[in-house]
DNA sequence: GTAATCACG
DNA sequence: GACGTACGTGATTACG
């Protein structure tokens, strides 16, 4: 055990915060038992793999002289005297770790630590205590532990270690989070408050305001005193108000430093532990691979440093696809090899070379991001390892002066002329990442480059829900290798120059990489895309999207510009009425578009009821408590909301729509993602186009700004029903199949079924009500989620749930099924074999499990009805050929839109339905019809 | 840059 | 110690 040894300014103090350890380590593990009897020891088990490390994988400067773990003794302190509210908010501790409390204190006592503990006191007062005598000796003090409660201790001598993410927090890492040096972190806490502890803090600031308040005033005491002289109102009456909770918060957060420890500071010295008890210890947990590596340091005195033990990596090994195991095996960049082409000559050896090689990555530079109004300034080619060129095609000079310094450049249509063959090659496969983009730009140049790979969609086939598909985050996870950042070549902020303006060194060197690490990307992704059995995803539904997407993505739909400016200006005048009247009802200007001022004003001010907090502490003012205040009869939520209405609509559509209006086209381009989601779902951004209002009537008039050219009409198909489609197919659920089979209105049916009420009896009511749940089916129920959105209480959502579950018995088993794949595999399919990873499936906590699980519910079926929908759009330029003029716009998840010379709406639609009806065919057999409605109209409105 | 809010399927 | 409850997205504004 522990043996006396003075303190002194050589000296290292580590000091183990025992129970926030536990409490981590326990909720961060995968669950591990005992083999023998089931005992749950996951904590323990985390708890002695960091012991062990911390004795024994120290560089000897680092290594302690004294340590002790600390722990909590009883959960009343001397601050529920302060505060009778200090921790109140805490759940119950979890069942599994109450067992292992006792355990922690065996082992450390096994490793030859005291484990200490004070009635009475919490660990970090303990702490703070030895921290601070360890400091006034001149001694270097580690305290092992993430809490930032333990953040005031931290000085130049005192540093704090994430025993978990390895992290070392000093002074620095203090006023990264707080916003002040360490000294301060207590006034900040004080005006902050706590959440997790329960301290209270002065509402409505938080750590960032408390900051900007301290760095003004200096400290708490001086800030409270002259509260009255800052500038806000809102700050201001808050301070004055609650001056008196700041300081009892202080109290609170304020760690003792003057503890009557009953084993003193000296005696922490370190021995060695007594190697029988700990072999004895260990073996009784049964923790052989920690045992392994405890007899090897202790017999070779060297380690070779912990890694998590026994089962801890094995389950986490689930969660690793293939995609990330190993890496390419050259991940060394050479950029003096890169070339940089400004002759006709070296092009052709280039393009030679591609021909040789027969796989030949591309990659695009230009002047913007937005591959529409973007020119193209330089391709890219890379056929080996390394071996990379850069043709600049479109640079200016350097300097500002006109024509100076223009460097030496193949002419664009000459390079163009040269690359065609190599690019329409058949026998040559061109790699990009997001050819999406790079198609969009040879489709302007007349160049349609086939066949072709994406680095991007392989990687989103093979690791989706894991990694992001990017190019700098995919080189960074699978060679370890970080790409030049653009800015770092280009500047940043109104400055940054656009690629036709860099120097061509510094255009090549990026440039180059950029297709160097894509065509490595390819050689180590490909090949494991039959590995992981995601092949058919890939060639099936995700190969031909990048060339379909670009072409709708250039086409664009068209915008009426009048008609939106008549929409804003007719939305502003609503403002302008509405803002009147609320100023009148809360008797005083207050900004309307500040979710802060609006809760202040009815909560505070008003103290009208029903107020709830955000994790932040602000006041809530979402839809849904507005409307429950305006339900009660109050004037002034109803008049925000209706407000909020009108400012959406101008801001974000009347107003932003119009500045996207291409002019010489007169038409919006919206960009596709196709790798943004987990289920296989495309999202639209600049502008997002598969947003745009329909669900209340001001909202829809929007759609009546977005039109067919003269002499067209818009199409709209789609799909009806289709989730609900597949969760009857999937989860076998007999009556409903024969509902869609016979074309019944399928929520009156559940209504009907749920409710005992005949078709020809139903009331709208009782089907919004059926419709929620079948909604809520989907999403992988819960009471609490159905009570919050059919306005019934919980009690009775689980009544419905019951109900549901007994009408349609292979729900249940789906559901299980579900989730017990997702937790076997870490990850779901849907029909056509495209997976989602659940990162979140193991996880201890029961609320973020219980998300994962949902998650796995909804996943198979949205990303089947988006597969189906894939697979339907890269069909469609075949499908729609024979229909003269006519093109696919947009795609809104179950939606596509089209435009079509007026009098071929009806070829198209036979056409576009057909080819949508039977998508899934033949990969996939569906026992329920997919059924399309399409109509054609001039606007988008009244296409639906 | 983050949080809150709200638009869609 | 951390979650704060139906799935999946993106844009805007306030606030600092």
């Amino acid at each position: 055990m522990s043996q006396s040894t003075p303190v002194t300014k050589a000296s290292h103090v580590v000091l183990v915060d025992g129970s926030g350890y536990i409490f981590r380590a326990f909720h961060a593990l995968p669950p591990l038992t005992r083999k023998r009897d089931g005992l749950p020891i996951g904590a323990v088990a985390g708890f002695c793999n960091m012991l062990f490390k911390m004795l024994k994988d120290q560089k000897d400067d680092s290594r302690p002289t004294h340590f002790a773990v600390i722990f909590d003794k009883g959960s009343i302190t001397f601050r529920n005297d302060i505060y009778d509210l200090y921790k109140a908010n805490r759940s119950e501790t979890p069942e599994d770790l109450i067992p292992q409390f006792p355990l922690t204190r065996d082992a450390t006592r096994a490793f030859g630590a005291p484990a200490i503990e004070l009635e009475g006191f919490e660990a970090d007062d303990l702490i703070a205590t030895y921290a601070r005598q360890a400091e006034a000796l001149g001694a270097r003090v580690t305290i092992l532990s993430s809490d930032k409660d333990l953040m005031q201790l931290v000085s130049d001598r005192v540093s704090m270690l994430d025993p978990m993410k390895n992290r070392h927090i000093g002074p620095k890492e203090v006023e990264e989070k707080f916003g002040v040096s360490p000294d301060k972190v207590i006034d900040v806490q004080s005006l902050a408050g706590d959440s997790v502890d329960n301290v209270p803090g002065v509402p409505g600031i938080g750590v960032k305001t408390a900051a900007l308040l301290l760095g003004e005033y200096g400290d708490l005491e001086t800030l409270l005193d002259r509260a009255g002289e800052i500038k806000q109102k809102g700050r201001r009456e808050k301070l004055l108000q609650h001056a008196d909770m700041a300081r009892v918060s202080k109290e609170l957060v304020t760690l003792k430093t003057d503890v009557a420890v009953d084993v003193a500071l000296e005696d922490l010295g370190v021995t060695d532990p007594d190697v029988e008890v700990l072999f004895d210890f260990l073996e009784e947990m049964g923790f052989r691979t920690l045992t392994a590596r405890v007899r090897q340091a202790l017999g070779d005195g060297q380690s070779d440093g912990i890694r998590a033990d026994d089962t801890a990596v094995d389950t986490q090994g689930a969660f690793v696809s293939p995609a990330t195991r190993g890496t390419y095996p050259n991940t060394v960049f050479d950029p003096t090899r890169y070339e940089c082409v400004q002759t006709e000559d070296r092009l052709i050896h280039w393009i030679r070379r591609g021909f040789e090689v027969g796989v030949v990555a591309v990659d695009l530079e230009t002047d913007g991001l937005d591959s529409r109004a973007a020119n193209l300034v330089g391709v890219c080619l890379a056929v080996d390892d390394n071996e990379a060129c850069y043709v600049p095609l479109a640079h200016k000079g350097e300097g500002d002066l006109l024509g100076e310094g223009v460097p030496d450049q193949i002419p664009m249509a000459r390079a163009l002329e040269l690359l065609e063959p190599l690019l329409h090659d058949p026998a040559v496969l061109k790699i990009g990442q997001n050819f999406k983009y790079d198609l969009g730009v040879f489709l302007r140049h007349d160049l349609y480059p086939a066949p072709y790979d994406d680095t991007m969609l392989i990687s989103y086939a093979l690791d989706n829900g894991i990694n992001s598909h990017g190019m700098d985050a995919l080189s960074e996870t699978h060679f370890g290798h970080s790409p030049v950042p653009f800015k770092e070549i280009a500047g940043t902020g109104k400055n940054q120059k656009t690629f036709d303006m860099i120097g061509l060194e510094d255009a090549t060197r990026y440039a180059s990489e950029d297709a160097d690490v894509t065509l490595r990307l390819w050689k180590f992704l490909k090949p494991k895309l039959a590995a992981g059995h995601v092949t058919r995803v890939y060639e099936s539904i995700d190969r031909d999207m990048p060339h379909v997407v670009a072409k709708m993505e250039n086409e664009g739909i068209k915008v009426d510009r009048a008609e939106l400016s008549r929409l804003s200006a007719l939305f502003s005048q609503k403002m302008a009425g509405l803002e009147a009247e609320a100023h009148e009802l809360a008797e005083g200007p207050f900004n309307l578009g500040s979710p802060k001022q609006i809760g202040e004003i009815l909560f505070d001010k008003m103290g009208l009821p029903g107020g709830k907090k955000t994790k932040t502490g602000a006041w809530q003012t979402g839809v849904e408590i507005l409307e429950d205040l305006a339900d009660n009869g109050e004037a002034l939520p109803r008049t925000i909301l209706n407000w909020r209405q009108f400012s959406k609509l101008k801001s974000t559509y009347t107003d932003a729509l119009q500045a996207q209006i291409n002019p010489g086209t007169n038409r919006v381009h919206t960009s596709f993602s196709l790798a943004a989601t987990t289920t296989g779902r495309l999202s639209s951004s600049d502008p997002n186009l598969q947003n745009i209002p329909i669900r209340t009537e001001e909202g829809r008039k929007i759609r009546d700004a977005f039109i067919a050219e003269p002499g067209h009409l818009l199409v709209a198909a789609d799909y009806s029903q289709i989730e609900l489609r597949l969760l009857a197919h999937m989860a076998d659920l007999p009556t409903m199949k024969q509902a869609f089979a016979d074309g019944v209105d399928i929520h009156a049916l559940t209504a009907s079924e749920m409710f005992g009420v005949k078709l020809d009896a139903m009331t709208p009511d009782i089907r919004r009500q059926a419709k929620a749940i079948n909604f809520g089916i989907i999403y992988g129920i819960s009471a609490f989620g159905l009570a919050n959105n059919t306005g019934v209480d919980r009690s009775t959502a689980a009544e419905f749930i019951k109900t549901y579950f007994e009408k349609f018995p292979g729900i249940r088993a789906y559901m299980e099924a579900t989730k017990a794949e997702a937790k076997e595999l870490g990850y779901v399919s849907n029909l056509f074999g495209r997976k989602c990873h659940i990162p979140g499936i193991r996880e201890r906590n029961p609320q973020r499990r219980a998300f994962a699980e949902r998650q796995a519910i909804n996943a198979p079926i949205q990303g089947t009805a988006a597969d189906i929908m894939r697979r339907a759009m890269t069909r469609m330029p075949d499908a729609i050929h024979g229909v003269e003029g006519a093109r696919m716009l947009l795609q809104v998840h179950d939606e596509l839109v089209f435009e079509v010379p007026e009098g071929r709406e009806d070829a198209l639609i036979a056409v576009v339905k057909q080819a949508m009806e039977h998508a899934h065919e033949p990969a996939i057999h569906l026992s329920v019809p997919i059924d399309v409605e399409a109509q054609a109209a001039k606007n988008w409105n009244d296409a639906h």
